[in-house]
DNA sequence: CCGGACTCCTGGGTGC
DNA sequence: TGCACCCAGGAGTCCG
């Protein structure tokens, strides 16, 4: 899944689809996701999409009354394919189109969600209290080190906390902390303003270029029309442990921060 | 408010 | 081949 890229990825693949369609059904096969899908889906039935946008990891699919919030959790993905497409295993929905297609959502591990909003999404309890998106003009060095003033957590916590900034996954994560030189353990309150300058942007960098790259393929990550990502033999430090770093040599270190595999070099991040 | 642990679930890889 | 075990990209929730 589903890093920001691999989100934006699928946005700008289901959207060309679905803006200006009507949905004619959506048919759920296996409600039983993070939250159950509730019955109240089913009011996008006969309405067209207005818009797809994309805020933090959920996707909003915007109707002319109310509309459909989705999240692909861990090991969630959307495809384009036709209504009459044979579903394969853990292919848990369907939002078919009018147009005969149908955006299909497959989610082994079941992490992912689909939710209903009536109105106004950014006041859904989920998007309320989000931080600034990393590619917006409100997300800058000067955020960072504001809100981390006083915090004695990782900073690689800190950057992941969908509170301070959103979209920021375990990969990027470890990526954007070894591009500007400070080490994921760091309490996030004792890292200056200048390096959260380099971090704001490291963070900016690394997610614009995985986007234009069409999203990482970590394991198995296909677009919405099953092409796949280039993006993980770019990584930098993750999942190389043991493998010399591509700056000084000395071998990437793997260390579990937050309970959750943390990736840096020994000598280039402090 | 903050930080840490726990939780949901399936599947792929590894080692015996 | 089988099986036990470990690990995995998220993030809400609870508890101290």
């Amino acid at each position: 899944m589903p890093e920001l890229p691999e989100v934006e990825t699928t946005l700008r693949g289901i959207a060309p689809h679905m803006e200006g369609q009507v949905i004619a059904e959506v048919a759920v096969r296996n409600a039983s996701l993070r939250w159950p899908v509730p019955a109240a889906v089913a009011h996008a039935e006969g309405q067209k999409v207005v818009a797809c946008r994309r805020r933090a990891k959920y996707l909003l699919v915007e109707l002319e009354r109310g509309g459909l919030l989705m999240h692909l959790g861990m090991s969630g993905s959307l495809r384009v394919c036709n209504a009459d497409d044979t579903p394969r295993t853990h292919d848990h929905v369907d939002l078919v189109l009018d147009s005969g297609r149908c955006i299909r959502f497959n989610d082994p591990r079941r992490f992912g969600a689909l939710l209903w909003w009536d109105r106004d999404p950014e006041a859904h309890a989920l998007l309320r209290d989000l931080g600034p998106e990393p590619l917006s003009d409100a997300f800058s060095g000067e955020h960072l080190w504001r809100l981390s003033r006083g915090r004695r957590g990782a900073v690689k916590n800190f950057i992941m906390d969908g509170h301070v900034v959103v979209g920021v996954g375990n990969i990027y994560a470890s990526e954007a902390l070894f591009m500007s030189g400070i080490h994921p353990a760091r309490a996030a309150g004792r890292v200056s303003r200048a390096r959260y300058e380099a971090l704001a942007a490291a963070i900016r960098d690394v997610l614009a270029h995985a986007i234009r790259r069409g999203g990482t393929t970590l394991r198995d990550f296909v677009d919405p029309d099953s092409n796949p990502g280039y993006f993980a033999q770019e990584l930098l430090v993750y999942e190389r442990e043991g493998n010399p770093c591509l700056q000084c040599g000395a071998a990437i270190r793997r260390r579990v921060i937050g309970q959750r595999s943390s990736y840096f070099c020994p000598k280039c991040q402090r």
